[in-house]
DNA sequence: ATGATGACCGCGG
DNA sequence: TCCGCGGCCATCA
């Protein structure tokens, strides 16, 4: 379980500007396929200064896995698109950014 | 031990 | 596109 959360971090970290990747993707690099809900537990955890790029961590349908409403939703938005990653009409699906 | 709860995933309808 | 459902799994009451 350690392992996982130090191997999560390093991915996550190894995201490049402006690209993203989906929780269950990041799982399964660190060895842990069917672990998404894990690596959302471990970004929830994280404090606000962290450095770590969290913003670049979408779900698998390419949408920001936050209520619309919500200030962390916008956050989050307002981050990717400052690295230039574009959304569709209805703000949700980051178009052709997506990590392989 | 049991049930509820997530920054999840995929398949249907 | 928008739900609902089952599957998944650690955490907590």
């Amino acid at each position: 379980m350690q392992q996982l959360a130090e191997r999560v971090y390093t991915l996550i970290g190894s995201i490049p500007h402006g690209k993203v990747a989906s929780y269950g993707q990041i799982a399964a690099l660190a060895g842990y396929p069917n672990h998404a809900r894990k690596v959302g537990q471990l970004l929830r955890q994280l404090p606000d200064g962290s450095t770590l790029p969290w913003h670049r961590v979408v779900n698998s349908q390419r949408r920001i896995s936050f209520p619309e409403e919500s200030q962390k939703f916008a956050e989050q938005k307002q981050k990717l698109e400052a690295e230039g990653v574009t959304f569709s009409a209805r703000n949700l699906i980051p178009s052709q950014y997506l990590w392989n």
